[in-house]
DNA sequence: ACCTGAACACCGTTCAAGT
DNA sequence: ACCTGAACACCGTTCAAGT
């Protein structure tokens, strides 16, 4: 039987990693400081001596998220200074790593919202974007923009997932199903959007541009 | 003193009411069920009465907020035909919506994710790119990658505002002022960025367009 | 260095009962 | 039609004290 006997000891290691496990199995709802203790046996008070609060650990986890599923090498080396292509890689590779663990777009987007985390993602479609040789601060409004799209678009694709799995959701206006290749297309459409954007306003050199068709 | 005598009544749109002034006034965190029946001098319970439970309440209002703030009429008759300015307009407008209250963002893009709400922000958006002739298909990806980018930068904007207010994130990286000014020429940027490329995409009639400079 | 135990100050929601 | 009163099953966080 646990609950007797010595404490268990642990790493701030540890903690993050049934956190991480929690968050996967159960969702955001059910990442509570209680259940994180219970898992690990431990008393709730016990993990402030990790982590300064649960935002904190929770920024933790959305960094791990983020930096577990980087753009694979391979299309990296194909894009080659193609920022275009190389703008789409970062993007898709941010999706997968948001899709790798359940709410994985709400944590990081609350943690960038609070201004925490390592803010890999941004810097991630910030280069990629001045490969093409926008200024800086183009390439970062850009990246930002770019972010923006792609933490909405996740977050309510994995709210969709979870909600079909409930079997909810069924009698809202706009109910179908939409798979999986579907939000795919959508993804790209955007990110696709946001890149012509882009290769207009290098052409006329100006973002934002005004001009008519 | 009130507490003592005959209980208080209200209508379904008192409750509304008060909890619009709660959220503005004190911020999402603070909009409570309790803080809420507290205010209309009666129990927690009472409000559920009113409304099936805190999502449904907020659900309400998010659409108020998205209501009571239209795009002008002289804009819109200034705007004309033109899908382009027309979609600025709209997109402008539904950030002015959402910056009339505090955490209004927090509050349509939660509601817009679990599918509750009139979706009034996503057909404004999606009929004004319509206007520009694009298939069903596409108007609707348009403007959910438009409402994607409207609720993440104003969103992030209201944090700042927040922050800014009591003086935290001063020790953040990228912590320069950021003014109001900044902030809607950034809007306008991330804007124009999408609309730019549904130009493109009507030119060479291919959204998400591969083709290179 | 890492944890317990107990407490503080809260939450949303349900439900029988009242008027 | 609208509300009370009391309860249920939770939260995050603090802090003195233990080993």
């Amino acid at each position: 039987m646990a609950g007797s006997g010595i404490p268990r000891r642990h790493r701030r290691d540890d903690v993050a990693d049934v956190a991480l496990r929690i968050l996967d199995e159960h969702g955001l709802a059910d990442l509570t400081m209680r259940r994180i203790a219970a898992a690990l046996d431990v008393q709730p008070s016990a993990l402030y001596w990790h982590f300064e609060n649960k935002q904190t650990l929770i920024a933790e986890l959305a960094d791990r998220i983020v930096d577990g599923h980087p753009a694979p090498a391979s299309a990296i080396s194909t894009a080659g200074s193609d920022w275009q292509e190389r703008t789409r890689v970062e993007a898709s590779a941010l999706r997968d790593a948001l899709l790798s663990y359940r709410d994985g777009a709400e944590i990081v987007s609350s943690t960038y919202a609070l201004g925490l985390g390592s803010g890999r993602a941004l810097s991630r479609l910030t280069d990629a974007v001045a490969l093409g040789g926008f200024d800086q601060a183009t390439s970062r409004r850009a990246g930002t923009t770019l972010l923006h799209f792609v933490l909405g678009h996740v977050s309510h694709e994995q709210q969709r997932l979870q909600y079909d799995s409930v079997g909810v959701l069924a009698e809202v206006l706009e109910a179908q199903p939409l798979g999986a290749d579907d939000q795919a297309q959508a993804f790209a459409f955007g990110v696709g959007l946001l890149v012509d954007g882009l290769s207009l306003a290098r052409l006329s050199g100006r973002p934002a541009d005004r001009s008519r068709a």
